[in-house]
DNA sequence: GGGGCCCTGTCGCCCGCGCGACACTATATA
DNA sequence: TATATAGTGTCGCGCGGGCGACAGGGCCCC
């Protein structure tokens, strides 16, 4: 897939926004620098409120998703330490249609759209880090949609594994072990499958001893070699 | 849907980009302000293209999609006067991974990287309304991903249709008129559907009397019933 | 340590819809 | 006006996978 791979290199470069904001913030505002601190399910945010800030993520994790019509929950995307939530703010969004959940004990920093915006004017190589990081989730969100439409539900989590094994796995030697508490349903509301069918799926590449997990790990062999 | 209309609000906010950024080529670049014609079926750019420029449409119908490893066609959105693409060259992609097509004959003002960025430089409004349109194709991907994954063909459509009604469609007292060429393949690319499924549907709304078309239009007698 | 609750595993039903096939009709080409 | 070509309409088959159901296993909390 040589797509994937070149969207993944693409990925690891602007990752760095934290390291550029964080310091920033620390000389430009002394003590106001801020952390929030969420229990396991508080919301940083829910939909309709006022969005008026976007949000590094210091340490924890939290889950961006929505509700259906129906009540039904969809996870777009769950992250970690480094990452950055709620830049739809900074795009125009005014009130959020997404929520966004700690999914377990968190630490926050939040960083209004007014100081970001002020950051920005007067450092452009800031703004370009901006502008590239919602390109990025534009592109992730393509490749998703691409999986989720014309994919069949092994494939989908299959690459939903090789995505999360290159983003948050660990290598050792040939094996990637990615050490998460995902349950079936989270891969399954991740990955626009059932629970029962990830459950198979994910049995049936055990069985072919082609990834192993527990209920703390995934461990994939080798995944060069995972289809 | 409540969704639906508040994106929709959004939307016409940032569409006069269009309009900021021609008058300010003319005023800076004098006469380096260039069009391109392109013939039915030409290619803008195609996967693998370097990115370095981004397009404004000046006249014709551009088609946005790539193509799956199958070879199958997936089609991204249509795009038509006054519209933006390619603005995924500025948030960081080198290289192209969709396409670009003119649908019929086209005229395309294209502005380089480096002339945009230096625009954004000197003008904060616009830099703002850049990373404002790439937010909004982000919001419209979202919806579009959620439609995808989790509703039926029959409302697929019809969301498709109410979308396109409300950005291309023209009011007639109660009725909305699309005027397009869309063929039933078009809109089966655009919904993630089979084109028989597509003629099937339109067909059963025209029965129920909530919409008429033929080759040249597309009709809704009242997009607020339309389900 | 016991009761409740959530996660995992497996089976079978059923239905949405993709897809091939084929006939028919509008549009482009000669 | 004849002919090729692309778009439309309809039917029936088949399969992927959602979903309900239920059983067993872990884990937490009182």
């Amino acid at each position: 897939m040589a797509t994937s791979s070149a969207a993944a290199l693409w990925y690891f470069e602007s990752v760095n926004l934290y390291h550029i904001l964080c310091p920033h913030k620390v000389k430009k505002m002394g003590d106001k620098h801020e952390f929030i601190r969420y229990k396991k399910d508080d919301f940083v945010y829910v939909p309709e409120d006022t969005a008026s800030n976007i949000y590094l993520i210091v340490d924890g994790r939290i889950k961006i998703g929505h509700y259906l019509d129906d009540g039904k929950e969809v996870v777009s995307s769950i992250l970690t330490t480094g990452e950055i939530f709620g830049e739809l703010a900074l795009a125009g969004e005014d009130t959020r249609r997404d929520f966004a959940q700690a999914m377990c004990d968190a630490v926050i920093c939040p960083l209004t759209i007014e100081e970001l915006k002020a950051l920005m004017f007067e450092n452009k190589e800031l703004s370009f880090k901006i502008l590239k990081l919602i390109g990025l989730r534009l592109m992730k969100l393509e490749r998703k949609l691409e999986l989720l439409v014309f994919k069949d539900a092994r494939t989908r989590v299959i690459e939903f594994l090789k995505d999360t094994a290159t983003w948050k796995g660990q290598r050792v030697g040939f094996e990637t072990m990615i050490p998460t508490k995902l349950t079936h349903k989270d891969i399954a509301a991740l990955t626009g499958t059932s629970r029962q069918t990830v459950t198979t799926i994910l049995n049936e590449l055990k069985e072919q001893n082609l990834i192993n997990f527990d209920r703390k790990k995934i461990l994939i062999r080798d995944i060069n070699n995972l289809r």
